[in-house]
DNA sequence: TCATTTTTATACTATCCGGTATTTTATGTC
DNA sequence: GACATAAAATACCGGATAGTATAAAAATGA
């Protein structure tokens, strides 16, 4: 309420939008590596002076952040749902396949996955956020193989906490191997292999 | 020969060893990251100067290709070694995941996959190095599956050149997780559901 | 003793990095 | 038009990087 007043009145207007800034910033550090985007290079994509950028994000650790929260909400949030789908074991599973390895979004990877690996050259909060989603993640792909244990589909002798973590691997995996160049249909048999685990007869 | 002279006999003697040199880079990068090591603290490390150490490798690529090529010789021989052993499919798989989940020189990784995660950071020869060793290596699985196939120990349906590309991967990525601390017991686990397609019942 | 050779040690360059101090510019208000 | 305000543009700072020029040191040969 008290920043959604129409304009300051005061002062030179700016000229800089926070959301394309941010767009941009995302997918340079998306489609290329978090360690290898530097802020001079995202000012100079995004057409803006540093101050400008200091000045919205605080610091590279306050851009990287809030670029990996908007990935969050626009890509993640995707496989989240998909996880909630309420189709059954077989069914979410082929869905997980068709996105980690044919969706046109994760052919440079994934900015999550990326930002994981690369863990120990992040900022402190950037970190932190990774390694609350990895938990989340991790929470619902056990969510989602509970609720298929309950329904009677599931191999004996697997715990739901090292298939949920192995299932995150796995998709991790495969579209790391998406940002490296490897052939989609390899990485979809490959995945597909894996993930057999859960659904042997 | 002509390099094997006693000594050169003029000029100031070297204090310089080569060999403890390269065995503290190749140890730094590999307990480390490749791309968070630079050539100052190698040779703050190694206890030389600088110019000694360019004289002697000519660059950081030439240092990083050495220093990999040590690590070869040192370590993936060994992993060389197993696929040849001739144990059947199932000791050789064992004895690839006792490797992968419990040797201590895996504790914090794998250099060779290190390097090749971060391929694009490294010079041009190491990084073609890096190439090479990943297709002998990829050919090594091959060999070692083709093997098993012969001798009639194969699941069906299952190509050997995705097979090869599939357990290149599971013991990547389950050495990888070594070097972030996870559980070797539980990496054990999840590399054992992993490779468990290819023992199949 | 003095010159030659080869390695070492020190100091330096140029470039990039994250971050900031300073100045300019564009607006609203009086 | 004069003034206050807030943003933008420029230029800068300190530090780290890969790589090198230069000088000092330690040996041999004469």
């Amino acid at each position: 309420m008290s920043d959604a007043d129409k304009g300051p009145a005061r002062g030179r207007p700016r000229t800089m939008n926070a959301e394309q800034v941010l767009d941009v910033a995302m997918k340079a550090y998306w489609h290329s590596d978090p360690a290898d985007v530097s802020v001079n290079t995202i000012c100079q994509m995004a057409g803006i002076s540093k101050p400008s950028l200091y000045r919205e994000f605080g610091s590279e650790d306050g851009l990287s952040r809030a670029a990996l929260e908007r990935y969050a909400d626009q890509v993640l949030a995707e496989m989240f749902v998909m996880l909630h789908g309420g189709q059954g074991l077989r069914g979410t599973l082929a869905a997980l396949i068709d996105f980690a390895s044919d969706d046109p979004r994760m052919e440079t990877g994934c900015l999550f996955y990326k930002m994981r690996a690369g863990k120990h050259r992040l900022g402190r909060d950037t970190r932190a956020r990774v390694e609350e989603i990895d938990a989340t993640a991790q929470a619902a792909y056990a969510a989602f193989l509970q609720a298929a244990r309950d329904a009677g589909e599931w191999p004996e002798g697997l715990s739901v906490a090292v298939g949920a973590k192995y299932l995150g691997e796995q998709i991790a995996l495969a579209i790391t191997q998406r940002a490296s160049g490897e052939d989609p249909a390899r990485i979809r048999e490959m995945l597909t292999l894996a993930l057999s685990v859960f659904t042997r007869p």
